[in-house]
DNA sequence: GCAAAAGTGTTCTGTCTACACCCATGT
DNA sequence: ACATGGGTGTAGACAGAACACTTTTGC
């Protein structure tokens, strides 16, 4: 039987019985809120296979960094962000998703802040909405599909959405992200009683700038830690 | 760098310089209900490290393989049982988990009928009260803590707790099972409502044998299809 | 004064909680 | 007749859903 160990710079293959190897990869779903939608970074590869295709960021684990560690490296790689919600999504070992060799991915998936994020747009790495996705490499189509019911979930049980908004937000613009998120219509009311009530909420003694309409009260977020390790994070109600 | 790969028989000693390679194996966590108490089953290990303490069973990932065939032949390979929930957990990747290698585990979970079980107990293979686990080799104790955590949530959302009972059996050893897993007593009254208006489930025409007390009803699932890839469970009213 | 978005309450309905007594059976 | 577990209903609290109009501002 063939394993493939592939170097830095060229693949190396070695001879085995009976072993057992793989290689192992973390990729993260990077989500952000970007032109009043949900939108996912991806890059264009620039190997085989998959050459040209669009893919998630991604990376091998290196040995002596946890699987935690290996996502938000892959992550500040391409967005220099910092104090993030980064969470393990689930592990994807299909023998064939990888058409050349037996590559095992641990799937991440974050959410950042647009403000935050200081990577230029090229032609090679770039925001996609993710109503509109281009052909992706491997099976990273489903891992971003995981990914938006995974956020939904979560949304669900704890305001992870703030982690997408700018510092200062307005309830509106809060009612925005979750509505892009869970992908339905919520009543302004509703919604507002709702998130008034949300632990960590701040209510500040500013407004937007005036345009030609009312000005809207801004609000903030208590720096919760919500960096969940293995998902422990906050939920409604808790301290 | 040295890696380390282990064949079959005996270690084999690899130098690479920049190379990622690790090993990944599969540990399920099977858990049942016996003797009224949630009980998982444990293997001692023969071999270090950890040589004598008791692991939850596991095993290389096979190349041929996805991650859930790799789970389930582990769980086939101890129990003999079919048609199982049977969920992705957690990855657990620390570099240090393993004290000789590298050793990535893709933990599942998996809830099993006593009356399925064909393995007998034997000094080498048991079943572990969860509240009272011996102790443990690697982090298994984090993996078998964090499976209970998962079994909950599962709870609080389908009825994931038949698949730990009798074909058919009582509302109240429904009842003891829901309190074993969430670890609280439940009100009689209220659990009855709520069983009875779950989705699946079927009041028979049978009752349990006369013993000193009065006969109990005996009620048994529809067949969902509640194993999960990725966790597609059936929702609480959904079909 | 008008366009555009901000802001505001009440009613209804369904779900969860707390709580205590009678029933059927074997001995 | 009694011990044992089986079986039942109601009232209050709370959360989510439906629903329309007034306010503030720049132009």
């Amino acid at each position: 039987m063939f394993i493939i160990i592939f170097g830095k710079e060229k693949g190396t293959i070695v001879m085995f019985n009976e072993t057992k190897t793989h290689e192992i990869t973390v990729d993260v779903v990077i989500l952000t809120i970007k032109n009043n939608a949900l939108q996912v970074l991806l890059v264009k590869r620039e190997n085989e296979p998959f050459k040209g295709k669009w893919a998630i960021p991604g990376g091998y684990v290196r040995l002596s960094e946890n699987l935690d560690e290996a996502a938000l490296r892959v992550l500040k790689e391409k967005t220099a962000v910092d104090n993030i919600y980064l969470e393990q999504l689930y592990t994807f070992g299909d023998p064939l998703r990888h058409p050349n060799s037996r590559v095992i991915t641990c799937a991440y998936f974050a959410l950042v802040r647009s403000e935050d994020i200081k990577i230029v747009s090229s032609p090679d790495l770039g925001w996609h909405k993710v109503e509109d996705l281009p052909a992706l490499a491997f099976d990273h189509k489903e891992i971003i599909q995981y990914s938006l019911k995974r956020t939904r979930e979560r949304l669900e049980i704890c305001p992870v959405a703030y982690q997408l908004l700018p510092e200062k937000f307005t309830l509106t613009e809060m009612q925005k992200s979750y509505e892009l998120i869970m992908q339905k219509k919520l009543d302004k009311r509703n919604f507002r009683k709702k998130a008034l009530s949300t632990h960590g909420l701040i209510e500040l003694e500013e407004y937007t700038k005036p345009s030609s309409k009312r000005p809207a009260k801004l609000y903030t977020f208590e720096n919760i830690e919500l960096n969940s390790k293995r998902a422990h994070f906050i939920k409604k109600g808790e301290k």
